[in-house]
DNA sequence: TATTTAAGCGCC
DNA sequence: AAAGGGCGCTTAAATA
């Protein structure tokens, strides 16, 4: 394992070691300190105010071990109390149950059990919340935090896992802490947007004018004046009624269509969905005191990227409506995404030294956006190569590979780009190649693929079986090609954002989390921090401080580069 | 009528 | 012959 994986993830010295769990039970909650190895400190004991407790403990350090971040955290810093570090007990033990690093721990080999289970909010949401059939609860916090010290100090590499847990649960702490500080939002803005677009605000069920007319013109070319635009199968009707020819809706389909109808039919389409997505209704839900709140779930997908739950669809916000995040008065958005980032993964995972100068800054490739940028641009780097020979042609070929594309221009730019980078292509192939014979797959830092599917042969199959489960087995392998990068990819930006929150939590001052530079956005390879104008330049120092951080602590000295493109906006829409 | 599924499209 | 990974949300359509 390379340097660094030692370090703590938010770029703290390790004092003291303790960890301090809170229990909820019959007599209220409980709290227990015990050292690193697991020893209690004390006897556990009753709190009765429990902002106060934390806020008072927490001038030691400790990490706080509980279930589940997202039942403690909010009402926390909903008192003012802000905690530095904790252990998610639910989001680890979803991570150890599943790692080949802890094949052959106890927990792997445990039944399933109640911390198993999704958060409570979640297993109401799925109806499954009187599970009657429930095994009994092996423990409480006290026993899990135990049995996961355990299951992690006979890991092959307590470390590698460590460093995942830590930014796994730091992760959970700034889900919340993003949560609770919102998004600056300008519903003024946005109306001002949506009314450009639509026209004025209309009466609930009614169309926008704007709508309205591009409808009136569809309807009166195809002839159809009682076409439902919002129906998928009517406007295929009314499509083929007047002689257009159409496989779907879609609007990729229609695209190709080459008729005076489809212009406005896809403006409509356009601006039917920003309706119903993002519209007025969306801003009357989603943001109160000008502040959106969005709703993310850390490791809510199997790769290990985030998930978002509510209707504000946190992952999902338009660029389209992204003007209406406007910095308040005297303040600005840092706005920095990660440049090609699963790209540079895939280097970096597979050790490609020619992939990793390609993504070396020189003469040639030099990342131009962003005076202070370092690292070049791989897909320019790819082409200096020789390889492909546009940069269109190397951004489509880098991610054919990573997705398993075989067609198309990805699958005809493929051999060329093996050729030049075997270790890097071969590295994806064999993990797809695991996925397809039903083997599971890691990330950098243990996190593993679910079991497949994936079923061996068996001779009594049909012929139709047959060719069903090759389907599948390509399927899957896909999936387990695509597994490695981008579950990697979320693990540098884990790294990346638990080592900024830290930063910025050093140079901050003493106040409030909201008081000072604070994140306030994250999508998957971006992050946003809303901070006092003055403060701007030095954010984005600590952005790119913690970008390299994060480099060394998942590739050690590989010289792998991850530059960013920062920009220092009033609003998130100036930022590309 | 209530709930589930599918289509379509937004993000990375 | 074709063969692109991961999500969530809204609306319409299908089903219970």
């Amino acid at each position: 394992m390379p340097k660094g994986h030692g370090a703590d993830v938010a770029g703290s010295r390790q004092t003291g070691g303790v960890y301090a769990v809170l229990s909820r039970g019959p007599g209220g909650i409980t709290l227990s300190e015990f050292d690193k190895d697991g020893r209690p400190l004390k006897p556990g004991r009753t709190v009765e105010h429990l902002a106060t407790e934390v806020a008072r403990l927490e001038r030691d350090r400790p990490r706080w071990v509980w279930d589940d971040t997202s039942t403690w955290y909010p009402g926390l810093l909903r008192a003012g109390v802000r905690v530095e570090r904790c252990v998610d007990l639910r989001l680890c033990r979803a991570i150890l149950r599943n790692s080949a690093l802890a094949a052959a721990s106890e927990l792997a080999a445990a039944p399933p059990d109640a911390w198993d289970k999704a958060t409570p909010d979640a297993r109401a949401s799925s109806g499954a919340l009187f599970d009657l059939d429930e095994p009994e609860s092996t423990g409480g916090p006290v026993e899990e935090f135990a049995r996961q010290r355990r299951t992690i100090a006979a890991t092959s590499d307590p470390a590698r896992i460590g460093l995942l847990l830590a930014a796994e649960s730091a992760g959970a702490l700034i889900a919340a802490e993003m949560r609770f500080a919102g998004l600056p939002w300008s519903s003024a803005e946005h109306d001002r947007m949506l009314t450009v677009l639509l026209g004025p605000r209309p009466r609930a069920g009614e169309r926008p004018t704007r709508m309205l007319s591009l409808l009136e013109r569809v309807r009166t070319i195809l002839g159809a004046p009682d076409l439902n635009p919002d129906s998928p199968p009517d406007v295929l009707k009314a499509l083929a009624a007047a002689g257009i020819p159409a496989e779907s809706s879609r609007s990729w389909e229609l695209q190709k269509i080459d008729h005076p109808v489809i212009g406005p039919l896809l403006e409509y389409k356009k601006l039917a969905r920003l309706l119903s997505a993002n519209g007025w209704n969306w801003l009357d839900a989603n943001v109160t005191g000008e502040r959106f709140h969005p709703d993310f779930v850390p490791g809510g997908v199997v790769t290990g990227r985030w998930a978002s739950k509510g209707g504000g669809g946190a992952l999902q916000l338009p660029k389209q409506v992204r003007g209406a995040v406007i910095a308040d008065p005297g303040w600005k958005l840092v706005v920095a995404d990660a440049a090609q980032l699963e790209p540079r993964i895939l280097a970096a995972l597979s050790g490609d030294r020619g992939m990793i100068e390609a993504g070396t800054a020189d003469d040639c490739n030099l990342v131009t956006v962003g005076a202070a940028s370092s690292g070049g641009d791989l897909y320019a780097g790819i082409v200096a190569s020789g390889a492909v020979d546009t940069r269109e042609h190397a951004k489509v070929a880098m991610l054919g590979a990573m997705y398993g594309a075989t067609s198309g221009e990805a699958g005809r730019l493929l051999p060329r780009l093996a050729r030049t980078y075997p270790r890097a292509i071969a590295f994806v192939e064999e993990a797809a190649r695991a996925g397809e014979r039903g083997e599971t797959v890691s990330t950098r830092l243990g996190r593993s693929s679910p079991r497949g599917a994936v079923t061996g042969y068996d001779e009594t199959a049909t012929e139709a079986d047959t060719s069903k489960r090759r389907t599948q087995s390509k399927s899957w392998g896909r999936f387990t090609r695509n597994f490695v990068v981008q579950g990697t990819a979320a693990e540098w930006a884990l790294c990346w954002m638990a080592g900024l929150r830290g930063r910025l939590r050093a140079f901050g001052g003493d106040g409030f989390l909201t008081d000072e530079p604070h994140l306030v956005f994250f999508l998957h390879d971006e992050v946003v921090v809303h901070c006092p104008a003055d403060r701007a330049d030095a954010v984005e120092t600590e952005i790119r401080a913690a970008a390299a951080d994060a480099g060394r602590l998942l590739f050690g000295r590989l010289p792998i580069e991850f530059p960013l493109t920062v920009a220092i906006v009033d609003n998130y829409g100036e930022a590309k």
